[in-house]
DNA sequence: CGTTCGATTGACAGCGCTGTCAGATGAGGT
DNA sequence: ACCTCATCTGACAGCGCTGTCAATCGAACG
């Protein structure tokens, strides 16, 4: 591999060095005839920049670094959760010649805010995507801003305002799955609550009441059972709800793994799905497809929001225009084969 | 942030920056008291030695790659795979103040050999870590042979060779596994095979047989079943070796997912686990502990294995030594629930 | 044909560090 | 006191690129 520098091609394309660093850096005010002979010097001699050099003059890392929680400390679930943010994280980095540096981390250590502060003194990262949960953690937003780094946070539960912030529309969405449900005929849609101290988790319980009131139903608490986000929590609320006189005909859970608990516990109890009972999810985890019947459910864009953040993470360093805001990534409803249309005998009641 | 430098440094420090720059590199050759004398100097002013500047100068890029398949085509379970990977190879770089680039890529796509090897063109590691299955694939092999870059292969199936390649003891492990089974007092031991084309999973089929001879039992045929690595195979090979007359009291399965098949035949067949059937995995996957009963099983060590092969790699780098050889990092057997002795009837059998 | 002004190009000075190599230093031997 | 040799230290020249700013070009215009 004999060493290609910008000098070579300048040469060849008989230009100046700076003309062929503005070719590959696609900046303005090159002639359309000038930078083709630049392209073609740079094909001939298969030139690749060096991005030591690059990085050096031009003051800037290119790095991105994404910091999330660290999953290998809990069970599988959360470990697709990185696996897509690292995803979407990933192809804006590479479609802006940008490289992606990650960084799982324990929120329980005592010196948590150090030590996200050393990392990023030591890395120099150009701008740091957050996940949640970490997002919502004062002291870690904190220790990011302390550095001065532009920081993207993903779904923060709380909006502090001061850094753009990525979020989906939990709520909205929630509510087009109630009203999906409704307009199967459903009139008796029951829901299962999360772990009260997520928030997304929230925003769904207000987007199920939202969806119940714009399908003109009403809201009762009867038809509402507090889960934990596990699946054994969403057994106990699908027995509770299913032993009741009046069963409900669907059972929207706040996330899959609950959700997946009521088709268990229909199961058990002869309760066929989806033709005496429709049941529905959110985030789409991999077990939605696993069960059977498969779950309907709602996805959560972990990809997309992930390359959001870090697309405009770089816009904003080009441009050197500050980052704020919110910006919302729809979520999408999956539909699959756990809800059907209402029971007929339901229909009227 | 004032930007600091070595200059500043060395003044603070009352040396010359190039003594300033041996101590932040660990080199030999400095005085204690001189050195001392710079670190006191580095903290007071918080002095971060910048990478650029110093890939520049050192014509190194002080980054590892890690390429992997991309686990967002498949169901989760690989994506805990990808986790520990990371984390083993993370822990490894940043104790050597390297960074990781991770790379997932997708092997069907045509093009695979250009596309690594233009990623590697671009971004100039020092190094890289492949994984399996991609370390078993000689157009990938071959791609990242022709940039020159130090690799280390991952338990690659066959061992072409020229560079350092880390597995785990799969066989001996698997006869431990085996002996342990005997040693709780079965005579009849199954085994569910996996999936032929995964080599790792046919080393744990000819350790299954070791153990058996070291334990002086006798291997039959009657007592293999072959699965495909899936839940529902392993269900059926269970189904098969449960119905027989002299039926096993023990069956040891190639992975988790199969072991868990089955269990839930036992289950369904009303056969105790373990009082009167012990089943025994491997993998080590998040399943395996969240069955009931928890699986007996064998762990990966991948994020071993991983950080194993980042510093053979740093290692060679600095020692600008040929890395070459196999090395092994022992798995270990997680006794849980799913084993126990073999029932009072069967011993003498 | 001379001017004007934006578009295009190039000369040059670093960016902050490391490799090289020569020079300084000092312990130990004579 | 002087020499030797291993140890320690520093001067210096880049690494390959980008930012700055001045120079040049050329189409439009009077």
């Amino acid at each position: 591999m004999p060493k290609v520098t910008i000098d070579d091609v300048a040469e060849l394309a008989g230009v100046s060095i700076k003309t062929v660093s503005r070719v590959v850096n696609h900046e303005p005010n090159v002639r359309d005839a000038t930078r083709a002979r630049v392209e073609d010097a740079i094909e001939k001699l298969n030139y690749r920049p060096n991005k030591a050099a690059r990085n050096l003059a031009s003051h800037h890392s290119h790095l991105i670094g994404l910091i999330y929680d660290d999953p290998s400390y809990y069970e599988t679930p959360s470990s697709g959760y990185v696996i897509r943010m690292q995803q979407g994280a990933l192809s804006a980095c590479h479609a802006n010649r940008y490289e992606l540096l990650i960084h799982p981390c324990q929120y329980r250590s005592r010196d948590i805010g150090k030590e996200i502060k050393s990392l990023i003194e030591h890395v120099r990262p150009d701008g740091i995507v957050l996940a949640a949960p970490l997002s919502n953690m004062p002291k870690i937003v904190r220790a990011i801003e302390a550095t001065g780094t532009p920081l993207v946070r993903l779904s923060p539960g709380t909006n502090s305002g001061k850094q753009l912030t990525v979020v989906t529309n939990d709520r909205e969405i929630s509510a087009e799955m109630t009203r999906y449900l409704a307009s199967l005929g459903h009139k008796r849609i029951a829901y299962v609550t999360g772990h009260p101290s997520h928030k997304a988790v929230g925003n769904r319980y207000l987007g199920y009441q939202d969806g119940l009131r714009q399908s003109g139903l009403e809201f009762s608490e009867q038809l509402v059972a507090a889960g934990d986000n596990s699946i054994g929590s969403g057994e106990e609320c699908a027995l509770k709800l299913l032993k009741r006189k009046n069963r409900p005909t669907a059972i929207f859970a706040a996330n899959d793994d609950m959700a997946a608990g009521v088709i268990r516990v229909a199961d058990r109890l002869g309760i066929r799905v989806p033709e005496d009972l429709s049941v529905a999810g959110c985030d789409d985890i991999a077990l939605a497809r696993q069960v059977y019947p498969s779950l309907t459910t709602i996805n959560q864009p972990l990809s997309a929001m992930a390359e959001r953040a870090a697309v405009a993470l770089i816009a904003s360093i080009r441009n050197k225009e500050p980052l704020q805001g919110v910006e919302v990534v729809p979520a999408e409803i999956r539909v699959r084969e756990s809800t059907g249309p209402a029971p007929e005998d339901a229909r009227t009641t």
